[in-house]
DNA sequence: TTAACATGTAATTCAAGTGGTTACAAGCTA
DNA sequence: TAGCTTGTAACCACTTGAATTACATGTTAA
């Protein structure tokens, strides 16, 4: 399966913060525009506040930039929303059998060339701030 | 979620097809390796075989590669095993509202970079072969 | 020509994750 | 206090994954 829509949807909360920062996003105003419910733009919210990235209150109408836009990148985002913790991109299937060359060796073999591979995806992603994005978009809106 | 174990299974029964090549690899052998039950490891084995990495047919007992150990990557593996088509790692969240900036431009502007993610992970799957896996399995085998 | 065994595959079950939705408690402000 | 907000919990429908069962099909050897 895919990498969850939290991880798109929580880059566009954060543009649209941006972009939109002279109005006060509430979590309805939001929702139009990732095109969703206010209940889960909360939920992702919440997510984007445990990881230091917005500000936002109970009771207070809006959410902010807890960080400058060049300081956020798309692997701060993805481990924000990304239940799943580190090391788990690659399902390892369990317990095989011990009583065999393959199965007593194949995880402690593959699980460093997963980690590998992950950290190339995180530092892809490490690379690309949430101003990067920003512009993209505006780069693209001017030109459409 | 991850990425199935369909992978790290094929990767497994690749690597036993090599080293237990002098004896018949039936799907209830493999299956006994890899602590599963047969049908699926002729499950993934089938895909295995559409992908051309290895031989198998009705009736007859056993599977065997179809190719040299160095001329299989991981990332042969994980496009056969992977019914998910490329470009799909990331989920991205459908229709957001075209009468919003981000809206309008979040997703062009946000899938070249999860393809630039999405092929360094495949680039680090590309460099590395089965017979370095056997290699990995062999070697901790003895140091153990 | 069967009997025994192998693969191929469909169908079923169970569990887990995702996204959508409703509902409501708690907080803030005019 | 009224009316708004956020924060959550509780569902639901849907999809996928993996395990399992069952059986049709193919092969081989007695």
């Amino acid at each position: 399966m895919s990498i969850s829509t939290r991880f798109s949807v929580g880059i566009h909360i954060l543009s649209l913060l941006e972009i939109n920062k002279e109005g006060v996003n509430t979590s309805d105003f939001i929702a139009k525009s990732v095109n969703t419910n206010p209940a889960l733009i909360r939920k992702i919210t919440g997510m984007l506040k445990n990881a230091g990235l917005v500000n936002v209150r109970p009771g207070i109408a809006g959410a902010t930039l807890a960080k400058e836009l060049s300081d956020i990148t798309l692997l701060d985002v993805y481990h924000a929303v990304n239940i799943v913790s580190d090391k788990e991109l690659f399902g390892i299937h369990e317990n095989p059998n011990p009583a065999c060359t393959v199965g007593r060796n194949i995880q402690d073999t593959i699980e460093p060339i997963f980690s590998v591979a992950e950290l190339a995806l995180e530092k892809a992603l490490g690379v690309v701030t949430i101003e990067d994005v920003v512009k993209g978009i505006l780069e693209k809106d001017k030109t459409e």
